[in-house]
DNA sequence: ATTCTGACAGCAA
DNA sequence: TTTGCTGCCAGAA
């Protein structure tokens, strides 16, 4: 029958969730990344702000666990208060000074590699 | 329909 | 080195 058409579902939305809920534990990974695995390369600005309406995924999404390339967190004060994304990612084992993901490299999960 | 913005990334000056 | 512009794609006003 005719194609569900459903607003923002199943494409590059839901591949960034699926891609980010795949992040492991104490990893993490940048929109880049992400973006580049979906295949649309530098659209890594769509990666956050897919991540941005992740809300409306009843799902919890660890975005905490994506940063830009940088290793900085860039999207701290869109988890209500600017610490929490902070506080995730110690609470998972990463270290973070100045906003700054120490040992990024270490950490970093690439899911074109990975997946 | 047009315009602006957005949790980025790359490159030029 | 830092700063600023551009490109990417989609959604909101």
């Amino acid at each position: 029958m005719s194609r569900p058409k459903l607003k923002s579902d199943n494409d590059f939305f839901t591949k960034v969730y699926e891609v980010t809920k795949c992040v492991p534990y104490g990893r993490i990974t940048s929109y880049g990344a992400i973006a580049r695995y979906l295949g649309s390369g530098r659209s890594a600005r769509m990666v956050g702000w897919a991540l941005n309406v992740s809300h409306n995924n009843m799902e919890f999404i660890p975005a905490h666990r994506v940063v830009n390339r940088n290793g900085l967190l860039t999207g701290k004060y869109h988890f209500g208060n600017s610490t929490t994304m902070e506080q995730l990612l110690q609470n998972e084992g990463i270290i973070i000074e100045n906003d700054r993901i120490m040992n990024f490299e270490e950490k970093f999960w690439d899911p074109a590699i990975e997946l």
